[in-house]
DNA sequence: TCCGCGACCGATACTGTATAACATATCGTC
DNA sequence: GACGATATGTTATACAGTATCGGTCGCGGA
């Protein structure tokens, strides 16, 4: 078992370190936001984040939450699960620069996410694409199912 | 350069078969639905396809399209593409009993769909999975970027 | 015959997801 | 102090998906 508050004091200071470097803004917003994923350790809807925002008076209306994570996604410290239409932080190289490819694994039931490093490479996808003239820009992979705790819960 | 209407032809008599073969009723909706993602040839959102049924006096209500998808996703002659929240008739192996695992490249100037069949095995992502724990009960792949012929014409 | 059953369709209403457009504020720089 | 760049606030709206109720039609069995 892991002591989560020091790991979310510990990947929110990465942040802060990484913003710092790069001459990025991490604003009060996007600080909590990235707070809010960190602690729930699980997929979150915008429109979840956003409530915990208006409850803490950082904003109330929908642009405020996906402004920040758009933020938050472009320089790496959120990723999109597109198969919930949700958002997780990232736990892989969190804010690395080179933008690597994850992939995820989703619990359906508690909404968990383990992110993995798959890269790419010559996959079959990619042998397709070049086959195919068609130019990849971004790649996604995901799997739905159970996780380990959820299955011995049952 | 093929031809479209042969090809679509073709599609829905392979389609109808397989309904008569397995017992699954293609009813007026569900046809003319698939009849429309395979005219199109792309993803299409759901309520795009809610405006030619409507057009077309088939139904006008959102739960008329998303009944029609779900049955053409459930037997394999539609696929979801989850990063455009939107609909592609399947193009490999439509309607086949073992539901094959696809890969999609997506062009985002078209929002025209490569379908590729690249199956499963030990990916790095499978790799994972078993090393937690985790129980995959399905799996995506989809890749955006530009197509040969969007590339060419710009 | 008629009753029930299941599959499909129709319609209302609602929740959730996402963005456009415009106004305001803040800050470093010239 | 004026300016541009960046971030936030606000309104409104479009798009995606689901719950629920009711109707119709065909079909098999009492």
């Amino acid at each position: 078992m892991h002591d989560h508050d020091l790991c979310i004091a510990e990947a929110m200071a990465r942040a802060q370190r990484r913003c710092r470097a790069d001459g990025l803004h991490l604003t009060p917003v996007r600080r909590r936001v990235l707070e809010i994923l960190l602690e729930e350790h699980r997929a979150m809807g915008a429109y979840e984040i956003l409530d915990r925002l208006r409850a803490e008076g950082l904003g109330s209306q929908p642009p405020v939450a996906y402004r920040a994570l758009d933020f938050l996604m472009k320089h790496g410290f959120v990723h999109r699960i597109e198969t919930l239409n949700a958002f997780v932080a990232c736990t892989e190289r969190p804010g690395s620069a080179d933008s690597h490819v994850p992939g995820f694994l989703i619990c359906r039931t508690c909404r968990r996410v383990i992110e993995t490093c798959v890269d790419t490479g010559g996959g079959r996808l990619e042998t397709a694409a070049a086959g195919a003239g068609f130019a990849i820009e971004h790649a996604i992979r995901e799997a739905a199912g159970r996780c380990a705790d959820c299955r011995s819960a049952a």
